[in-house]
DNA sequence: ACTTAGCACTTGAACGTGTCGAGTGCTAAG
DNA sequence: CTTAGCACTCGACACGTTCAAGTGCTAAGT
């Protein structure tokens, strides 16, 4: 009973039940693969594979399907990725190029991905954390209102109305602005909150009152700038994928939709020697999350952002990991240019 | 045979029905509902009901279930809107007051609409078609890019990144800055793409490609501000709701995702007097949608944008109404202030 | 002219039964 | 270590039966 064969089993297994959603038995595996033993033989190794807790029956007479753990050895034995074909490297390609937002270039990203591997896609918005103040700016709004937009260097817009006294007129904006600017510029985004306050603090009674609204809404967005958000595309491909999870794919979703699940995953994940994250199934302690698995990478060299795939535990794993790979290259090319 | 009461029997179906999903016969009624009269008598409505097209029986020996006719009428005849629980109002204004950006405003009362109606809620952001521009920003990021920011009377911002001659100089961007302010400064979006190219054309030569270059990304900004964006929440729910759908909510998902479908929805349907729109399973002829319903409002005087809720046909119309209504009001009162 | 009780009829759902086939584990021989 | 053979298990499927819900119709009552 040779080691190397065995796992050639338990490969095709995988395979096989990945694309038949069935339980696959002996003689199947011996008809499609051309595993030169007979079924008999297959029949010892499948035993040995389900005394390692590698495969299961989900009853006495019917074929093996692979456990969480099966999955994990058959990934981990991935080792060279398979490149995507030449029409996908072309789809991802032409899609891609020639868009220089990158709220647009994320957006096309996630459906891009969603498509090419008919699971969810995710990408998480680059977080930014050593972004400083590039620009402030004040806008009047009119009836008591200005818009506070700050800029950081990495490009990132927030923006804001707020209240101030019907009375400030256009250059009292403008002296605001200049105070803020003065207090705040190329400082770190964290900081922005107390220095703006202490800038309000300093100004002539007259534009106190307004100085300290602006402060205020300026250091939220100083805030809101690191928040990490979430934005995905593909959700339909889950409910095509019922079936693959014991009742409903409810909690999946809901899991999606909160966004904070998935972002807590993302941070915990390790990615391996080729620098992809899987996590398969209840290996990721969040509840809702315990039938699906998760093929991820980071994106943008020194950022932690990740892009990645949700979807059943039984999927395609090489084909998320090549997929996965390939569009996170030509993303961080493109946000890098 | 009397006309109202059989207005009533179609009424106690699609109240059953909606809460039980299962085909409510004329025993069931007579017990649940205090009729005054027999269950023969209500099969001979039923039969009558069924005649108009209104309720079918899935099968001869069951009860009876409303069809899209069926719900239509019952739809018509809501005259007075049953008013939120107490609790539903508190919750409604505890969420959505004090926040002032448009856009936590709308990802708010999106989620709320979804757990108060327990359907897919759906926002559309407000698109402003006369919006005129307020400002205009351009912030140099080194390396012969700079920061595009594009900023509207209604306070929306958009932004980009543009590339430029590495040589540009901080005091060339601000002449840029100038000049295309005082080109577009206070006119309408529509026009910012042949105002900044004519006012492109007219730079010293030295400016000329930094300044079209610019020009082509404010163009796109203005004509970006005006495309139509669709928020929405509690997908989930969606899925609560299989066995709703004949098949799977798979296109559903797809139609949600793809946004056009619902915003040529949006754009269709007609307010009835009490400014709520229904539309009813295959009443729309987005073949996806066939069996679901929408229940939408406009918010904000003046502007086309719509607030609402998604869902099967089967769904608790009057409730759906009433926290739409409800949504629609705390937030146009909300984005007016 | 409605309403109602009674009754025969239809039909899906639930259940038990029997057959079939895929798949297994084991044993003994190669 | 591999393989053929064989007894065994158990889900899937097909059928037949029963059960209850619900209907439509008719005839009688108000």
């Amino acid at each position: 009973m040779s080691e190397p064969r065995r796992l050639e089993v338990l490969r095709a297994i995988v395979e096989d039940y990945v694309h038949s959603r069935e339980p696959v038995g002996s003689k199947a595996l011996v008809d499609r693969h051309g595993l030169g033993v007979s079924a008999a033989t297959i029949r010892n190794d499948m035993a040995a594979l389900e005394e390692e807790g590698l495969i299961v029956a989900p009853h006495t007479s019917a074929g093996r399907i692979p456990t969480e753990k099966g999955y994990r050895r058959f990934v981990d034995r991935i080792e060279d990725v398979k490149p995507l074909s030449p029409a996908e490297r072309r789809a991802i390609q032409s899609l891609l190029e020639g868009s220089d937002d990158m709220d647009v270039v994320l957006d096309r990203t996630v459906r891009l991905l969603a498509q090419l591997t008919h699971q969810v896609a995710v990408i998480q918005v680059p977080r930014f954390s050593d972004a400083k103040v590039r620009h402030i700016e004040l806008v009047g709004l009119g009836a008591g209102q200005a818009l506070v937009v700050l800029i950081s260097t990495t490009g990132k817009v927030e923006q804001r109305v707020a209240l101030l006294a019907p009375e400030t007129t256009d250059a009292d904006l403008h002296e605001l602005k200049s105070a803020f600017l003065t207090a705040a510029a190329g400082r770190r985004m964290d900081d922005v909150r107390d220095l703006c306050q202490a800038a309000a603090d300093q100004l002539p009674p007259r534009l106190a009152p307004a100085g300290g609204q602006l402060a205020a809404a300026l250091g939220a967005l100083a805030r809101n700038s690191g928040v990490e958000r979430i934005i995905m595309a593909g959700t339909a491909n889950l409910a095509r994928a019922t079936g693959d999870f014991s009742h409903t794919i409810t909690p999946v979703l809901e899991a999606l939709e909160e966004q904070v699940v998935l972002l807590r995953l993302f941070s915990e994940m390790e990615q391996d020697a080729h620098g992809i994250s899987v996590s398969i199934g209840s290996e990721h302690a969040h509840g809702s999350l315990a039938e699906a698995s998760v093929v991820a990478t980071g994106y943008v060299a020194g950022s932690t952002a990740k892009v990645g795939v949700l979807g059943p535990t039984r999927m395609d794993y090489p084909n998320s990991i090549a997929a996965v790979r390939a569009v996170a290259r030509y993303l961080s090319r493109i946000l890098a240019g």
